[in-house]
DNA sequence: CTGAAAGCGCTAACAT
DNA sequence: ATGTTAGCGCTTTCAG
C-alpha cells in the first residue's frame, strides 16, 4: 500500500533512489553511498555489482537530499544589476571560475538596480542556503541581510560597498580614477569640463563626481551647475545631457562620462557634433581602441575573482573583521582624451 | 542528549526552523508551515504571534528540504560557452527574465567550449534536481543526458542543436544568414571573397560555412582553398587568416567573418591595412554603429526568450514531439560592407 | 567490510 | 482552525 503511493507519486519522474539500487545489487543502503561517494571500505566485487545496478536504472545522486543532511550546498549566489551589461559578463566568469575550483556552482540574478528585487532575489538565494552570497548593491540598506550573514552566509559585497551593515567589499578606485581622468583633460588644456554621471544614490557614481571636484579643485577651475549632469543612463537622458552641456552659455569643451553606459551614448552624440570634443570615460569598452576613445579602465575580472577568493576564505573559516579591498584603475589614451580645446 | 548533539551540530549556522518557530509561538509546527507558505486556514491572531516567532529568531524557511519533498526546484540550469562573451549575456539575461516570471532561479555555467565540461556541468545540473536545462552544446554527443530526459528533465538546446539525441532545439539561420550576408557582398561586385570562421565541428560554424559556398555557387563563383579558414577564434590565429587571405596569390577584395569574435579581430587587423576591404559579420557587435560594420546580427535575447519558454511550456505539461525553431537573422548595412573591390 | 536505524527540515495526508 | 504522523533520499552513527 505504501509502496504503491510511492510509485504513484511521480516526484522527480520516478527516479531511481539509492534503496532501488541497492535493491538490485543485493546490498545495504550504505554500501550504495559508499560506493558514489568513492568512500573506502568496499570489495572490489561488491563495488562493481553496484556501479552495474547504478548504470542499469540510470541512478544519479539527489543533491537536494545529501545538502539536507550535510548543510552545505557546495552553491554560491551572485546578485549583480544586469547580466546583459558587458561589464558584468567577466565578472560572473571570474566568479564561476573560483567557485568551480571549489567544487562549487554559481546560482546568479539581475537587480536590474532595483532595491526590492535584490532584496527578493539575495534572500531566495539565502532559503536555498547558498554557502555564500556575492552581491554587487543596488540599494543602499543591506541590514536585511544581518539575520543570514550572522546564521554563517558568507557574504561579500562587490564594486559597491555595502549600506548601514559592515561586511566585506571589493572595489575599484572609482574616486581616484575620476579624479586621474579629469586631471588628463586638465593636463591637455581644457578650463570647462561637464561631468555626466549616473543616480548619486549609486556609490561609484558619487565617488566618481567626488573626484571630478576633486580634479577640478585642485587645478584651481571653478564647476558650473551645467556642467554636472546626473541621472539615468538611458541614452536619451544622457544624449540631451550632452548636447545641453555643449550649448550651454558657457559650453564644455571636454566630457567626462561616468561609466561604460554612459561613454558609449557621449561618443554616439559627440559623432554627430560639428567641433571635436574631448572625452574620458569610465570603464574600457570593447573596440574603444579602434575609436580612439581615452578610457580609465578598470579591472572587472580582478573585482569578481578578488571578490570570490575572499568569499571562499571566509568559508575556509577565515575570521577577522570585515575587509574592503580597493583596486586600482588604469588611464588609457586612445585620442579622445587628448584632443585640445578649440583656441578662442 | 538528543537535543544537545543537534545543537552542537552547526550546520547551516544553527538556524531555527520550523519547529523552533513552532515551539516560541507556542503552535504546531503545521502552522508555521501554514503561515511561511501563505495557506489559509489560520486566525489574525495566530498568524500574529507565529510572525513575531519568526521576525524573533530570525527564520527564513529552508528551500532544500522543501525541495526534497516536493520534488521541484524552481531552478533551471542554463550551460553556456562564456558568460563572458557578450552574446551570452542577453542571452543568459533573457532566460532569467522567464524564468523568474515563472517564479523559478537560474544556475548557469561555462562549458568554456569543452564537451566534457559540458556534460559535468549539465550532470552536475541534473543532481540538484534542476527542473529544466537550457544547453548550447560544445560537444556533439549529448546521449548521456538521455537517462535525465527521460527522467523528466525538460531540455532545450539553444544556437545549436543537441547531438545524437532528438531534443528541443532554438537556432538562428546560420546558414541563411551567411548566404545573405556573402550574397551582399558579391551584389556589390566582389568575386573574391574569404570566410574565416571558427571550428567546423561546431555547428553554427558549419552551418555559415554552408551558406557561404551557396552564395558563391548561386553567383557562378569559385571558391579557392586560401580563400577558406576555420580555427580558433584567438586574435593570433585570426589576424594571421585575414593577413594570409590578403597575400594570397589571388588575394581577397571582402571577407565574411562568422561571428563576433572573429569580426573584431578581422576589424583591427584591417584598420591597419593599406586598402579598403569590403567586410561582413556574423553577430552585430557594440558600437559597430560608430565603425560602420556591416553585420549579419542575430536576436541573441530572443533565442533566450524562446527556449526559456519553450522550456516552460514543458515542464507546464506540453507534450508532443521535440521541435526545431529557427529565428531569421537581419543584415545591416553600415559601410564596411558596401565598400566596392579595387577597379583592377 | 557491511548494514540497520535515526534524522536533516520540510510538506502531504489525515486526525482532531 | 489546528495538530500529529509519516516520509522525501540521503548521510551519520553505531553495531555487527
Amino acid at each position: 500500500m505504501a509502496d504503491i503511493a510511492r510509485r504513484t507519486d511521480h516526484r522527480y519522474g520516478n527516479r531511481p533512489t539509492m534503496k532501488d539500487v541497492a535493491a538490485r545489487a543485493g546490498v545495504g543502503l550504505k554500501t550504495v553511498s559508499r560506493v558514489v561517494n568513492g568512500e573506502p571500505g568496499v570489495t572490489p566485487d561488491t563495488e562493481r555489482r553496484v556501479q552495474e545496478a547504478i548504470e542499469a536504472l540510470g541512478f544519479r545522486r539527489n543533491d537536494s537530499a545529501r545538502v539536507l543532511r550535510k548543510g552545505r550546498t557546495a552553491t554560491i549566489g551572485l546578485v549583480l544589476e544586469d547580466l546583459a551589461d558587458p561589464f558584468y559578463g567577466p565578472l560572473s566568469r571570474a566568479v564561476e571560475e573560483v567557485a568551480r575550483a571549489h567544487g562549487a556552482l554559481l546560482i546568479n540574478g539581475s537587480s536590474a538596480e532595483d532595491p526590492d528585487r535584490e532584496q527578493e532575489l539575495a534572500l531566495a538565494l539565502c532559503a536555498r542556503r547558498v554557502d555564500g552570497l556575492i552581491v554587487i548593491p543596488a540599494g543602499d540598506d543591506h541590514r536585511y541581510l544581518e539575520p543570514e550573514i550572522r546564521a554563517g552566509v558568507a557574504t561579500v559585497f562587490v564594486d559597491r560597498p555595502a549600506g548601514r551593515i559592515d561586511a566585506d567589499a571589493v572595489l575599484s578606485d572609482s574616486f581616484g580614477g575620476a579624479r586621474t581622468g579629469v586631471a588628463h583633460l586638465i593636463a591637455h588644456g581644457h578650463r570647462r569640463i561637464g561631468f555626466i554621471g549616473d543616480r548619486p544614490r549609486i556609490h561609484t557614481g558619487a565617488e566618481r563626481l567626488r573626484g571630478y571636484h576633486a580634479a577640478m579643485e585642485d587645478a584651481g577651475l571653478p564647476v558650473k551647475d551645467d556642467w554636472v549632469s546626473l541621472g539615468s543612463t538611458h541614452p536619451e537622458r544622457v544624449g540631451a545631457a550632452v548636447r545641453a552641456m555643449l550649448t550651454a552659455p558657457e559650453p564644455v569643451t571636454a566630457l567626462f562620462a561616468g561609466n561604460n553606459r554612459v561613454t558609449v551614448t557621449a561618443v554616439r552624440t559627440l559623432a554627430g557634433h560639428a567641433s571635436p570634443v574631448a572625452l574620458v570615460g569610465f570603464d574600457d569598452i570593447e573596440l574603444a581602441d579602434l575609436l580612439g576613445i581615452t578610457v580609465i579602465a578598470q579591472d572587472a575580472a580582478a573585482l569578481g575573482r578578488t571578490a570570490a577568493e575572499r568569499l571562499f576564505r571566509r568559508l575556509d573559516g577565515a575570521g577577522g573583521a570585515p575587509e574592503r579591498v580597493v583596486l586600482g584603475t588604469t588611464l588609457i589614451a586612445r585620442g579622445s582624451g587628448e584632443i585640445a580645446p578649440p583656441t578662442a
